[in-house]
RNA sequence: GGGCGAAUACCAGAGUGGCCAAAUGGGGCAGACUGUAAAUCUGCUGGUUUAUACCUUCGGUGGUUCGAAUCCAUCUUCGCCCA
């Protein structure tokens, strides 16, 4: 894998870039679809191409792991083919479910151990067989084995934590540069920096990170809890130290205007569930700012969902009408919304992408922040 | 004409003497959701700006009772059955 800045806007940290794998390049900044058991929730691979022009969607090691199993992806010849997703994919490693799964889990130094949400039968993540999970999915982008406390975590246990996901990094590190991919090309291994909310922790982290070398390099254990100016101050500390010349993904953010913010910031690759959920939930994202398209003032506003908006839905479907499919129940809701607030959140990325480039940046995002934040 | 049954909040439908402003479901109104155990979850849904408080409600009217959505009488409407 390899990356080339291409500009940084003057006056901030924000970045243009170019990915390149073998399963094309990605310009940056960019926001990736979630794409948890290896597809994005209600939206169709023809769409996900064409109309929201993603460049790389996410898979989850944990999830893709129980259902349907290395097996079958290894039969498969792993996820481009088992999905037909032809495009870059980067799979997390399961880091979050260690998170998520708190209830369902157990840490040792060893790894996590987990009882399957499905079966209840018991599974060991180990920084080890977790490379080997991803090599057998075949990301092209593969996420270290980490562990993401909550953003309420002391300064001790935060402390203790990223002892550990530091250890398990060594470990993964060690066994992915002994291994190879499966299926003939190459695939990336990006350390994750924890230390929740306290620089000193979070710059030890990042110089740790960073002295590996790795084609990438991660952000997580952000938008957990802890307030959004902590996030920011992290984003700051930790960037400072991660290396210019490899792209920084910011993990599991955000908000339209979380997004810009981590752009401002010098983050290259985002990526958040909450455009699909939200918008299952009925919640638009757009550049005019929020909607809820439940709510009764939508029942005969009989305009585009957004007339200018990036997407085919946008102009084919009105206002009135998704709303109701979303009263009626109607999967179609979930189809339009998902699609909508994907290609909503591609076009912001492509747009900050320009305006880096154009130079303008800064006075872009300034006014695109104050308008994605508003309530219609 | 006779017999039986039913009438409860926006709808459906529990409740059959006090713990009932009244279960539950639907509908309605709003909110939450950040590396997806989420087409999910949470509130509110008679009135009084807040309420462990008060007021007005269970087809109408009149009773019984300390107390009635619940018991009695009667009227109205609807359904079923027999003529």
């Amino acid at each position: 894998m390899d990356f080339i800045l291409q500009a940084t806007a003057p006056g901030t940290n924000a970045r243009a870039g170019e990915i390149t794998t073998d399963h094309g390049k990605i310009e940056t900044p960019v926001f990736m679809p979630v794409g948890t058991l290896g597809s994005v929730k209600a939206v169709h691979q023809h769409e996900l191409r064409d109309d929201i022009q993603a460049q790389i969607i996410l898979g989850n090691t944990y999830h893709l792991y129980l259902r349907p199993g290395t097996e079958i992806l290894h039969k498969a010849g792993g996820l481009h083919r088992f999905n037909g997703w032809e495009r870059p994919i980067l799979t997390d490693s399961g880091g979050f479910q260690v998170f998520s799964l708190a209830s369902n889990r157990k840490l040792t130094e060893e790894g996590a151990k987990f009882r399957s949400h499905i079966d209840g039968s018991t599974h060991l993540f180990t920084p080890e067989n977790v490379v080997d999970i991803e090599r057998i999915i075949g990301a092209d982008i593969m996420m270290a084995l980490d562990e993401c406390p909550p953003g309420t975590a002391s300064r001790e246990y935060a402390e203790k934590s990223l002892g550990l996901t530091q250890r398990w990094l060594e470990r993964g590190w060690k066994r992915y540069n002994e291994t190879e991919g499966l299926y003939g090309y190459r695939q990336a291994y990006f350390p994750i920096v924890q230390g929740c909310v306290y620089p000193d922790l979070r710059r030890r982290a990042a110089e740790h990170v960073a002295s590996l070398g790795a084609d990438g390099n991660a952000i997580g254990g952000l938008a957990v809890g802890e307030p959004v100016e902590k996030m920011y101050e992290m984003i700051e500390v930790v960037n400072e130290i991660l290396p210019t010349d490899k792209p920084r993904y910011l993990m599991g953010v955000g908000t339209p205007a979380n997004i810009l913010e981590a752009i401002d910031r010098g983050v290259d690759m985002m990526d958040c569930v909450m455009p699909t959920r939200n918008g299952r939930n009925g919640m638009l994202f757009t550049a005019h700012g929020i909607m809820n398209m439940r709510n009764k003032k939508w029942a005969d506003d009989f305009s585009p969902l957004q007339e200018d908006g990036p997407s085919y839905v946008d102009r084919a479907y009105t206002k009135a009408y998704v709303r109701h499919l979303f009263i009626a129940n109607e999967l179609l809701a979930l189809q339009i919304a998902s699609i909508h607030n994907l290609a909503f959140y591609l076009w912001l990325t492509r747009e900050a992408r320009a305006h880096i480039m154009a130079g303008d940046f800064a006075s872009w995002k300034a006014d695109m922040v104050d308008r994605v934040t508003r309530r219609l």
